[in-house]
DNA sequence: GGCAAAGAGTTTCAAATTGCAACCGACTGG
DNA sequence: CCAGTCGGTTGCAATTTGAAACTCTTTGCC
């Protein structure tokens, strides 16, 4: 088990032709999302990480490395020429849309009513309105209104 | 550790005030996703679940405990009056757009050119549109152009 | 330059989680 | 009413995780 390909990616999935597996082996963990978000928000260190995190440094380091090889984050010269620092690539960025469903997901349905939590703002300063699906015509989709279509 | 509250949730979170955070603890990890994933695709019955996802019995058991738990998925009378079967509630056909933000990553990163993947089509069968995060005035937005505003 | 402190991991070991396989009672179909 | 199937549970073995201490490298500063 565990076996990897030359890329790093684990083979034993359950349905290779699913992104939605595929993805998941990549950041379906409880800390690899949270490193994004973190890296997101402006982490840049690894105790900055650490500290963010709260994840034991040891398995930090391991998921670094980890999404290091899968390509979401880089280890970067520092602007500033001092130590190297981790920085998304254009895949992690990419999650940003993930992220940003995760979190709206959670502020509907993981919060007693009367509790508080952080808001996702824009640069103008007004709050992300909720991300929803579209058909190519706009129409919102659900998981009622689409399937999966395998492929040929 | 491990703790939990009356509603079943994990109080020990490095900040429960991020939204993020409280939803990678519900379905953060290697399986609860993909249960959800089946589960929008039609899958009722406890085999039906573990057919598809090939997850380990017990491990099955447990994460539709706790997801039932949780408020994603109930237990309800078949419509045939026969055995009962795991249905979404509407906090977990709520996580949508999770699902498909996560899908349409992994068709962007976690394949290599020539391999295929299944897609998601709408009830036209056309293919479902990038999910891209927008502002209220429409602008797309990415994790340059927003940020974290903690609670007062 | 020299030294103390901080950063970035690594190591060690215990504890928790996973996975497999076998087992079991309840339901169902014929 | 008998044979399968369903929906789990149980007992381990193998992994993974976590906490803490330890090491090596860089930095800040005088």
């Amino acid at each position: 088990m565990a076996r990897d390909d030359a890329a790093g990616r684990n083979l034993a999935w359950t349905d290779p032709n699913c992104p939605v597996a595929r993805a998941v082996d990549v950041v379906g963990d409880r800390w690899s999302l949270l490193i994004i978000r973190d890296a997101m928000d402006g982490a840049r260190s690894f105790t900055d990480f650490q500290q963010r995190t709260g994840i034991a440094r040891n398995i930090l380091a391991d998921r670094l490395r980890k999404l290091v090889a899968h390509g979401l984050i880089a280890q970067v010269e520092a602007p500033t020429g001092k130590r190297r620092v981790y920085a998304l690539t254009p895949a992690g960025k990419d999650l940003f849309p993930v992220i940003v469903t995760l979190r709206q997901w959670g502020e509907r349905h993981a919060y007693d009513a009367g509790e508080t939590h952080s808001v996702l703002v824009d640069d103008h300063g007004a709050v992300v309105p909720p991300v929803v699906p579209v058909a190519a015509d706009g129409r919102p989709l659900t998981s009622d209104t689409t399937t999966v279509r395998k492929p040929a």
